[in-house]
DNA sequence: AGCACTTATTCAACTTGTTGAGTATGAAGA
DNA sequence: TCTTCATACTCAACAAGTTGAATAAGTGCT
């Protein structure tokens, strides 16, 4: 019941097939959200049911039909519900990486280094695809003037908090790789 | 198959009963694997079925008594093993309070300021737990010398990576704040 | 005396999330 | 031409995670 709510956020930006939204959830929602693609069609579906989305299909002469889902004004209320509630759970982390940094000094270090190197690698990239998205959103505004005067924040804030944990993932693993290296040459 | 991972990573520090790694999966793993009680009960059986925890029951007198599992060899073998395999999947996240700061702007913006300022609360608190178990790991030594010298680091280096996880909670908490008073002044 | 809280665990039912395969079409590059 | 990639899904089986209740004894508070 809660995959339900990160999906209709994302609707809120306009409708989107479930292949859209699969993709997408890695550009949009996938900082703070993550579901398979089988996960997001199985929850779509079950949404239409319920009336909180409804999908029109659109028929494409060189691909593939789609069906295009948008919010209903019951999934708009539902949403709006949502916000109101109290906070529910805390923060669920799942980070196999930080499982093997633990155990790094009983485990195979070569192999934890390198898995290390690999997520400062993907850290960078990500870092850079959401830099790319914040200029698009601040369209020329400055970030004050955007905070101050935009319609939405919304999507501004959340954004900024992926770009936090993505700079904090580089920082730390440059630093840990350090430690490693001093610690091999010694 | 991963979160025996990570409470085998858990028992690198020696024996403990279900209820100790539910309650200390809090301080220790909690900030990149979370799980509820049943769960590792469960998979605690499961790993002593598969040979790779062996549990010793403690008689108490005041107290019901308890199981306190530790690593066996084969254990120690699968979690070594375990870090040298290719870097699996990539951190997943489920943070409820950014799906509701994303639909913020279509939502009840009071509530989303409270819990906001509430994760703030956590953030502050959880930072400070994390400060003391910081010093109580170095024992008196400086960062330099805990890193350079210490027999393990790998606990310590996690440690680091949830501090700064909490500390961005808390920068970006106060931000989030400061910009939906200004806009509630507006 | 009564109530809530902590220790320590178990059982059952349920909801979510993951994995792997399969279908169909067109476009792009070797 | 042949393979690979991208679009756009569906189905089935399984693994993992959540929720709620129950048991049992002691401790601390009012």
């Amino acid at each position: 019941m809660a995959l339900r709510n990160a999906l209709m956020a994302a609707l809120l930006d306009g409708e989107a097939s479930g292949y859209d939204l699969a993709k997408g959830f890695d550009a949009s929602v996938a900082n703070y959200w993550t579901a398979t693609p089988q996960q997001l069609y199985r929850e779509l579906d079950r949404m239409e049911d319920e009336g909180l989305v409804a999908a029109r299909v659109v028929e494409q002469e060189r691909r593939p039909n789609k069906r295009l889902f948008s919010l209903t004004a019951a999934g708009r209320a539902a949403l709006h519900a949502y916000t109101a509630e109290p906070p529910a759970r805390p923060t669920a982390i799942r980070d196999e990486l930080l499982v093997k940094v633990r155990c790094l000094d009983d485990g195979d270090s070569a192999a934890v280094r390198a898995a290390i190197a690999e997520r400062v690698a993907l850290a960078t990239d990500k870092l850079a695809r959401y830099e790319r998205l914040r200029t698009r959103l601040l369209a020329g505004r400055t970030e004050e003037d955007f905070l101050a005067g935009a319609d939405r924040v919304g999507p501004y804030l959340t954004l900024l908090r992926g770009m936090a944990f993505e700079r904090e993932n580089l920082h730390w693993g440059e630093l840990a790789l350090d430690v490693l290296d001093r610690r091999a040459a010694r």
